[in-house]
DNA sequence: AGCACGCCGACT
DNA sequence: GTCGGCGTGCTC
């Protein structure tokens, strides 16, 4: 009878943990965090971690024994667990869900259905149906298919009932296969062959070669000096390169016994630069706001750092950073994932060297593995750990603090898949695990830090001066209604922009014009009927792209090219609507026929390089102008910008959210600090139909305090945050009428809780996406009100509705923190 | 989430 | 009459 189980986390959407039943030996070897490969369900192999080793066999079901141990040691420290389980349920998902997000792709092996021919027995073609005799013929020249590929060949997603029905006629075996991913790079090097190690060897060899192989002579001498310089072993690329041979030429040497080869286990991310530097001296201003974060750190474990833009917060960080790095300690410094350029990747790699580790999305699968792995083992290459928001996941061990910059960010929470965290808070969290400190900055806090920090909850520390005495950007607001009637417009450009982006440019200076839509115009209208466009997937027209000459619908990526006629009436008149990046950089070609004008947004910045081409292409002002979307605002450092044009500041104001105030105060004032980095004092153009906007006053004033007030007030007269919580339930079907009745169901249940906290149904703007509608309630949490204990009721409430038959097909899209 | 099982329409 | 659609239930 055994007596060993394990308890282990399944990167599935389920609430449970699955127990498995492991030998004696096996309970010995395992330790909590390790992975486990375990069969699931009647074909499955997944991953799991273990959460807990004990004795207590399962008293309704047997328990599967594991398939395989993964690890030596554990993966997963406990922290990273207690973190997971804090997330799971302060974000109402399961624990599986954080798992996926948590653990680099790569760890998480998976079984996939291998399909070879049976080589034990013949089988007459005619007995096979067409789409059968494809399969087969297809393993006669290949030893085995995945599921994927036999789709392919069938052109149809649904291929088991062939397969199987190979199966049954013997024609084909299965096996399920699972395969590590994570392959560990090797790196080739040489040396020379130890039996010329004396110096009468050696010369007897080059005097050989000398003879009818100089090439070879050659590269044994290049591999002297190459050693005699680095001092470190010759990679076999940088031999072939010095020595501009071939690889053959190697091979030669090494058939010959003259070199030898041999391989080395790399980093794929590796730091090249020189000796680190000393930190920079802080100015005044700096040195006070250090001196504020250190003293508030004696009572409280949050500082927010209010600095304007520009103003140096980097260097504040950086010493910061240094004094937790002498004590031995790792740091994580988040970023909102734009921002991550080469940048500040650099500068502090100039202050830190290769104790600094990068860590984001669009790293491959392998080199997050490394990072991780560094971080796990509190290697000195991962000290300093810089990164989007998924690198809170990363498995510290010796947290000292976390910067958390740009705090005010949407992008630090997570949308789409769960969980839907808030990497800012769950810092927060994070760093309270290991009795680590937490930074927030930004220019532009957002009213949930800045109220956290005016009620004593984190401390403040502030940067009022910009870095050298810069002054802050003259902004100046632009009536476009009044310049329409006076005829004063070209396209979307007033004469005042006009103006001065003339000055600029004859200053040689450069202009950033700022939109925040992308796409040539988001509506394609017909003037006869009437007649838009509509995405066949989604409630929304579709945006005309005019460089690929398409009209793309930007939530589900459909396209199809830009119609001549009108596809209801046939008339040719089509006219566009509104406008976008790609409009704006059509029209300054116009304006100024001989500027180079470079484009960043979603379109121009995909692939792994896509933000540092543009970027680089900018600082090195090959471009003159850049047009971009919200890209542009996130803590980059352009010198040589005197001009800032917003193209239109309504579209972010009339944006229907509690936030939108606030986001575009944010947004204007972020992308107004690009302006005038330098000795000259930049100018801001804000385009507007109303220029008597609050928001637009307190933007120009540059007066966060005057903006911060206000919309507090209309917070706390409508019941938002940060006065009241809010967690906004999403159903998603893609029957209309399902969702109706669900949302009403819900809503019924939900208000006999919450009574008039409870807001909608209510359809978003966009009410289908990718076919499936979308229904909203939001549910708001007085400050009173327990937390734990309305999401646990909420939960109930979930857990009714899964029962009812007819909403067994309806999904429930927890969000909690709705920012 | 997968994935199997099971019940119905539209084709040979 | 089968093939293949998807609705439902289960996974240690």
């Amino acid at each position: 009878m055994n007596l060993h189980f394990i308890d282990v986390i399944l990167p599935i959407p389920l609430e449970k943990r699955f127990t498995y039943s492991i030998t004696q030996a096996e309970s010995e070897f395992l330790q909590i965090g390790m992975r486990v490969s375990i069969p699931f369900g009647k074909t499955k192999i997944y991953t799991g971690i273990v959460a807990n080793i004990h004795q207590t066999a399962p008293l309704i079901y047997e328990a599967k024994e594991i398939h395989q141990i993964l690890d030596e040691a554990p993966i997963v420290t406990q922290q990273q667990l207690k973190l997971w389980q804090w997330i799971a349920k302060y974000y109402m998902c399961t624990e599986g869900e954080v798992m996926r997000a948590a653990l680099p792709n790569a760890f998480l092996l998976e079984s996939e259905t291998i399909i070879s021919p049976n080589k034990n027995s013949v089988i007459n073609d005619e007995e096979l149906k067409d789409d059968e005799f494809l399969i087969y013929e297809a393993l006669q020249h290949q030893s085995s298919l995945k599921i994927q590929d036999i789709s392919s060949i069938l052109d149809k997603k649904n291929v088991l009932p062939v397969v199987k029905r190979l199966v049954e006629k013997e024609a084909i075996i299965l096996n399920e296969e699972i395969y590590d991913k994570y392959k560990p790079k090797y790196v080739r090097y040489v040396k020379l062959s130890n039996q010329y190690t004396s110096e009468a060897a050696l010369n007897a060899l080059l005097d050989d070669l000398n003879k009818n192989a100089t090439k070879q002579k050659e590269v044994i001498l290049n591999l002297f000096s190459i050693s005699a310089k680095t001092k470190k072993p010759v990679k076999v690329s940088d031999l072939i390169e010095v020595s501009k041979t071939t690889s053959s030429t190697i091979k030669t040497l090494i058939d010959k016994n003259i070199l030898e080869d041999y391989h080395i286990q790399t980093d794929r991310i590796q730091y090249e630069g020189e000796d680190n530097e000393d930190t920079k001296q802080l100015n005044q201003y700096q040195t006070e706001a250090l001196q504020q974060i250190n003293t508030n750190f004696e009572s409280q474990n949050v500082v927010l750092l209010h600095g304007v833009t520009s103003s140096g917060k980097t260097e504040v960080y950086v010493k910061l950073i240094e004094s937790i790095v002498a004590q031995g300690k790792q740091v994580l410094y988040l970023l909102p994932e734009i921002a991550l350029t080469t940048q500040l990747v650099s500068r502090l790699q100039d202050y830190f060297g290769e104790q600094v580790a990068v860590f984001h999305s669009k790293y491959s699968a392998h080199e997050r593995v490394e990072v991780y792995n560094n971080v796990l083992e509190n290697s000195n290459k991962a000290k300093v750990i810089l990164g989007a928001r998924s690198s809170i996941f990363l498995p510290f061990n010796n947290l000292g603090l976390i910067i958390v910059d740009e705090e005010h960010e949407q992008s630090f929470k997570q949308f789409d898949p769960a969980p839907r965290y808030n990497a800012r808070d769950v810092a927060v969290v994070l760093a309270s695990l290991f009795n680590a400190k937490t930074v927030l900055g930004s220019a532009t806090p957002s009213l949930e830090s800045y109220y956290n920090a005016t009620e004593s909850k984190y401390g403040l520390a502030e940067i009022k001066r910009r870095y050298n005495n810069v002054q802050m950007p003259d902004i100046e607001l632009v009536d476009i209604k009044d310049k329409h009637k006076r005829k004063r417009m070209k396209g979307h450009f007033s004469d005042r922009l006009i103006e001065e982006m003339t000055e600029a440019l004859e200053e040689g200076l450069q202009i950033i014009l700022f939109q925040n839509r992308r796409g040539y115009s988001p509506i394609v209208e017909c003037t006869t009927c009437g007649h838009s466009p509509q995405c066949p997937n989604c409630d929304v027209s579709l945006t005309y792209h005019q460089y690929r000459k398409q009209l793309r619908c930007h939530y589900c990526g459909y396209g199809i090219a830009m119609q001549q006629k009108c596809m209801a009436c046939g008339t040719p008149d089509l006219d566009t609507k509104g406008f976008g990046t790609e409009q704006i950089e059509a029209e300054v070609k116009q304006l100024f026929p001989e500027v180079k004008v470079g484009r960043m947004d979603l379109d121009t910045t995909r692939g792994k390089f896509g933000y540092e081409k543009i970027i680089t292409a900018f600082q090195q002002q090959e471009l003159d102008v850049l047009v971009g979307t919200q890209m542009l605002t996130k803590g980059l450092d352009f010198r040589n910008v005197k001009l800032v044009g917003i193209m239109n500041a309504d579209n972010m104001l009339n944006f229907p959210d509690f936030r939108a105030h606030e986001r575009s105060f944010q947004l204007m004032l972020q992308v107004s600090g690009r302006a005038g980095r330098t000795s000259q004092r930049g100018k801001v153009l804000i385009q507007t139909y109303n220029p008597y906007h609050k928001i637009l006053q307190q933007v120009s004033t540059n007066d966060y305090l005057a903006m911060y007030k206000e919309q507090l007030d209309d917070r706390y007269n409508y019941k938002y945050p940060p006065f009241y919580r809010l967690i906004k339930i999403t159903i998603k079907h893609r029957d209309y009428n399902k969702v109706n009745l669900a949302a009403d169901w819900l809503t019924k249940a939900l208000v006999q809780l919450f009574k008039n906290n409870v807001l909608g149904p209510e359809f978003p703007p966009v009410s289908r996406i990718r076919n499936q509608y979308h229904k909203n309630i939001l549910i708001k949490i007085p400050q009173g009100q327990h937390l734990g204990k309305t999401k646990e009721a909420i939960k109930r409430v979930e857990a009714s509705f899964n029962a009812i038959g007819d909403f067994k097909s309806v999904r429930l899209i927890m969000n909690v923190d709705n920012y």
